[in-house]
DNA sequence: TAGTGGTCTAGACCACGAC
DNA sequence: TCGTGGTCTAGACCACTAA
């Protein structure tokens, strides 16, 4: 109860320890108010930059969210999108027109918000990802996802335009079975996947066009499609909110 | 190079911005030493509270990292663990002695520390992943994983008890191939795995037993590995800074 | 020892949200 | 309107690092 057990700690990491302590206990359950900055300074007399270090603590933990002229809350954690990584792919999905993340939801899918397709000069990293000789032009498709209206994914693909240019895959409406059916059509069908996951904090365009809150990491998902015979036909970025996915891989030992 | 271009952003932003801007040109490189608090002070005219809000939205990003007494430095990032999610688990690797990360590295083989192993009463999603009927007590081998002496992993793995209590699953030392290769010994040799991955950022206890720098989310890990029966055996939960990993899973279009 | 970042105080004005 | 968090100032003492 005492304040005086405060052995080396400072002042800011003792109150973020109590507050986090409560929120733990459930005295303040997901959604809830939490004491306000004043509160703390009276509470534990300190200044009011001491008590907002508090807080920061908490929110650098994406415990808690400041919303301003309302309070402090405790967030609340919905993940609502199992990404199941490999059933997916599978051809059956694409190839009977529908679309890949029917398999992910929970009964909601999420609106696929179309942002541009346009014709670029890849980077190094794509180019050599999608095996083209001197950074030949590739076909780049922007979109973003929502759920239930909150932006969860930005999805960059890329495709060689040598193959693409001209056909359904550089239309924004690329038609059913989406593009792994055109790349089909065209005698590129996908039929083995490599990806590649990471995590790190969003720089300031990824919060705002995610709709962030702070301490909220995104995971990166990089998938390259091969064709049968390997050759690479398309290399996707994707940005994930991590507080809205799991990402699921099932798998026999190889 | 003026600073009246203000519009509506705050100053810390707009100084923020400006380091980020002068780290992305190569102005200053990994590990070079940024301008100190006093440095952006004069320069920019501010108090002291608002030039170290500007590292903090660095810091939180990730991109830099503070120096009790040296100063404000570019964090070099190194990803130098590739996980490769299903080929590490052939069951050639365990059946033939070798350890699954040997798999990973890039010659460099990280250092096993073992923590503890204990039998306990598993947590209600613990119990209900490994199909135990009332909490029945499973074996906990704790260990953390270590790279170049740097953590890198906490892994903990539960099994019932009820089939590994006495075997040398419950040892520290598991012997040649690990603990998959005594379970394909009692017959219950793992042959179809699950993974779940999630990130977030760590706690406190999490920050220091990893060596975390501020701003480096976790990437959570949890591993339900079955028999050819689909009867699961192990659940392994882990947890990896992520600024040490790029997992990876290839696979085949089902 | 000199300079650095870490902690802390006691004020101030502002924009925004709830009432 | 009133309280909230967001931004900002101008000081202070401390522990740590490097020279």
């Amino acid at each position: 109860m005492a304040n005086d057990a405060v052995g080396r700690q400072p002042k800011y990491q003792h109150i973020a320890a109590e507050l986090k302590d409560a929120i733990a206990s459930g005295e303040y359950g997901p959604g809830a108010r939490l004491p306000g900055e004043s509160d703390l300074m009276s509470r534990y007399g300190v200044a009011r930059m001491t008590a907002r270090q508090a807080f920061g603590v908490l929110q650098a933990q994406g415990l808690v969210e400041a919303r301003k002229g309302a309070g402090v809350f405790v967030r609340e954690y919905q993940v609502v999108i199992r990404r199941r990584g490999i059933q997916r792919l599978a051809v059956e999905v694409w190839g009977a027109g529908g679309a890949i993340w029917d398999v992910d939801g929970k009964g909601r899918a999420p609106v696929v918000e179309f942002l541009s397709v346009t014709e670029e000069r890849p980077s190094g990293a794509v180019a050599a990802a999608l095996g083209l000789a001197d950074r030949a032009p590739v076909v780049v498709r922007r979109r973003r996802y929502l759920l239930d209206g909150k932006p969860v994914m930005l999805a960059t693909s890329y495709l060689d335009a040598a193959l693409v240019a001209g056909t359904a895959v550089a239309e924004p409406d690329s038609g059913p079975g989406g593009i792994y059916a055109r790349l089909a059509e065209l005698g590129h069908g996908p039929r083995r996947f490599r990806e590649e996951i990471r995590s790190r904090m969003p720089g300031p365009e990824e919060t705002a066009r995610l709709g962030l809150a702070a301490g909220t990491p995104v995971v990166l998902v990089c998938r390259t499609a091969y064709t049968a015979e390997g050759t690479p036909v398309e290399v996707n970025e994707m940005v994930l909110d991590s507080s809205a996915y799991v990402l699921e891989y099932a798998f026999d030992a190889p």
